[in-house]
RNA sequence: GGAGAGGUGGCCGAGUCGGUCGAAGGCAGCCGCCUGCUAAGCGGUUGUGGGGGUAACACCUCACCCAGGGUUCGAAUCCCUGCCUCUCCGCCA
């Protein structure tokens, strides 16, 4: 969310931003609820306090048991508190109308970020790692996994639906040696491991930005009303909603494997098939908060603790920064990682780190405290994937794979699996 | 699921028959003073948000005693609803 003041006083910069990510929008509603509302605040104020003053007289009167002049003031504020009370109730609706059209508002992009209009105007940053060369038709992770019976999505369908799927033996065995390899590596940078709800409430979800924006794309449970997390970033930055954290206290990291849950939502002729668009995919990641001053070089951080999870399986991928169109709502500067697929003969997303700035401390209300100053200010949050799990299988069954269909387990994974192929 | 208790400032905790309560008192913190040091002691001070004001402070004002409604000239204090916490019983992984 953008702060009320700013969009009341830098209209153009708002507008500017807008258009960088494709949108229009008239700002002038806004403008208009603002300044009925403030003339509102300005007159209840005035009014609230002739009653506060009155009310001691009226007070003082009773103790004297001047009750005759009490009556007088009495009746006279029936007519003040009336119009209080009529004020307030207009100001409750303006409030909430300034409020929902801010939270419809997407953050503004940092002005490093490259402009353009979709992906296809995305920034390739760096590469590393060089996609195998293969002396043989390289397999879809699907045909691999099937072959193999570590993936079974006809019967995950019988069970669930479309885009569920069912991982077997070694298959299941992967996810789960992934989730270690990866929380144990960034526990041993210092990210602090948490396991939170996987259920949240309809505040959490705003607190990060997902709704009310984009409501549609979520499970959600009817009763009571709660929403399966798309992504742990929800959970773990609204670990400290409604917080004022300490100066000395940042940045805070954490780290949390969650299954994810997504509609996916018009997505519906893509990656229908395989592991890469599911309606549940495992996925850690990691979350920090940090000082305003502090967050783009922690995003580097973060993009660069990403990277190492790549690095450590082998896995050929390149750094991608996000252009003004393709940015997310929340963010302001995004790096998508992409590692590259010998089964699509391209590189595909696996892991994206954002820093929101203070867009989602606004919503979810986490400040800090500079040591020994008064007041408060918003920190930063910032998130990134390390990994997605279930993309992170399609990447080792694919670039693993040897002649015979059989997959090389990586190095760093060995002592997860036990094992040092699959087949 | 059944029965009961409760939600007050960083923490503990008081709020009488609704009125002078942003809220006593204690602790912690900060600033002074004082005492070789430490401890103790003395005085002062310490919340958040909005609006106005200032070059910036200062300052003025409103709101906030879980949340949202209501009663009233006036509510932390009364009423309703919701949420959360705790205890006991039942049930269950």
């Amino acid at each position: 969310m953008l702060d009320a003041r700013f969009v009341r006083e830098n209209p153009e910069k708002v507008r500017e931003a807008l258009k960088k990510r494709n949108m229009e929008l008239d700002l002038a509603p806004f403008a208009r609820i603002e300044e009925e509302r403030l003339s509102i605040v300005r007159r209840l104020d005035d009014l609230r306090e002739r009653r506060n003053k009155v009310n001691l007289e009226i007070s003082e009167l009773k103790k004297r048991k001047s009750g005759g002049e009490a009556a007088g003031l009495i009746e006279e504020m029936k007519g003040v508190s009336a119009e209080i009370k009529e004020l307030e109730e207009r100001h409750r609706e303006l409030d909430r109308e300034a409020r929902d059209f801010l939270l419809a508002l997407p953050n503004i992009p940092d002005e490093s970020v490259p402009v353009g209009k979709d992906e296809a105007e995305n920034v390739e940053v760096r590469r590393w790692g060089e996609p195998p060369k293969f002396d043989f038709q390289p397999l879809n992770h699907w045909d691999l996994g099937e072959m193999h019976g570590i993936m079974d999505f006809e019967r995950a369908s019988k069970i669930a639906g479309a885009r569920f799927a069912l991982m077997k033996g070694a298959g299941a065995k992967l996810e789960r040696a992934l989730m270690n390899f990866m929380l144990d590596l960034n526990t041993s940078r210092g990210y602090v491991e948490v396991f939170p709800p996987i259920l949240v409430n309809r505040d959490s979800m705003i607190g990060t930005g997902q709704i009310p924006k984009f409501e549609g794309e979520y499970f959600r449970v009817a009763d009571p009303e709660l929403y399966l997390v798309p992504t742990a970033e929800v959970p773990v930055t609204n670990i400290h909603r409604q917080e004022i954290i300490e100066e000395e206290k940042l940045p805070i990291r954490y780290t949390a494997y969650t299954p994810c849950f997504r509609r996916e939502a018009g997505s519906y002729g893509k990656d229908t098939r395989g592991l890469i668009r599911q309606h549940q995919f495992n996925k850690v990641e990691m979350v920090k908060f940090t000082r305003p001053e502090d967050s783009y070089a922690e995003l580097e951080k973060l993009t660069g603790d990403a990277e190492e999870i790549l690095r450590r399986l082998a896995l050929p991928y390149r750094v991608m920064a996000l252009c003004t169109g393709d940015l997310g709502f929340s963010s302001a500067r995004t790096y998508d990682l992409e590692v590259w697929l010998p089964g699509q003969d391209r590189y595909r997303e696996i892991s994206s780190c954002s820093n929101f700035e203070d867009f989602q401390a606004r919503r979810a209300d986490i400040r800090f405290r500079r040591t020994g100053k008064k007041g408060t200010e918003f920190v930063h949050t910032l998130n990134g994937s390390g990994l997605a799990i279930g993309r992170t299988v399609v990447a080792i069954l694919e670039n693993y794979q040897q002649k015979d269909g059989g997959v090389v387990i990586p190095d760093a994974l060995r002592p997860y699996m036990g094992i040092e192929r699959i087949g």
